[in-house]
DNA sequence: TTCAATACTTACTCTTTGGTAAGTGTCCAG
DNA sequence: CTGGACACTTACCAAAGAGTAAGTATTGAA
């Protein structure tokens, strides 16, 4: 686990962005960032109903390299960190929204058909 | 596992939709059956270079059970199964389009970083 | 009688992903 | 001298995901 030469060759672009989006917390990291502008490394953990420390660092790092956001570093004790969206990562939040879009028709889908409460 | 109540709540669309294509063959298949219209289980193992039989007779029936494809049988000797995308596999095909070129513009980044051969 | 074709099944293993819990370093308040 | 804030880091473990390889069932062709 080095630190370039991750991510293999894609078949397709599908593919190169399930890649980048892929981990439990990424698309909700996204989803806060691109609410909020700007979230401090303890407002995201908050944010996030369940998260780890461990794992929120870990894709919060994995997203910095894949250039998805910025990490603001303010030498101040105790220590401030700010993340916020790049333009690729404003831009994949974009692209997203179709698929947030199914996915919530998909969800009143599933909700009418356990709850057939029509009118 | 089980048959029904998989897939837990979800905090948001994408959580939905991404439960519903995470799999690493399931976007390809879903672009292979939009492609083609209507595919074998043998053509689709042909067209998916590396992928296990196991891996996607599981992700066939797990998309066929999230209502995404539908699956044809002839009972005929040798046998014939015909796999083609249900409207909600279409829609999520037509959703994943701007993901989809999103990820190809990545490729083309990643492609002019590592050979800056511009013109 | 054996083999090929087709669409699966099944058992076993390995890898990846995610989770828990405890520890690090700094500075200041008490 | 201790403890609290904050942003991590580390070691260890469990579960999920994916791969390999072999087996099942049917029928006709060789």
């Amino acid at each position: 686990m080095g630190s370039n030469a991750r991510r293999g060759p894609y078949v397709c672009g599908i593919d190169a962005a399930m890649d980048v989006v892929s981990g439990k917390w990424k698309s909700l990291i996204l989803w806060e960032l691109n609410n909020y502008g700007t979230r401090r490394f303890g407002e995201l953990r908050r944010g996030l109903a369940g998260v780890s420390e461990k794992m929120l660092i870990q894709h919060l790092r994995e997203m910095e390299e894949d250039g998805l956001i910025h990490r603001e570093v303010y030498r101040e004790v105790p220590p401030r960190v700010d993340y916020s969206l790049t333009e690729h990562g404003s831009s994949l939040n974009e692209a997203l929204r179709p698929l947030g879009a199914w996915g919530s028709q998909r969800c009143e889908r599933l909700a009418a058909e356990r709850d057939p409460t029509g009118e």
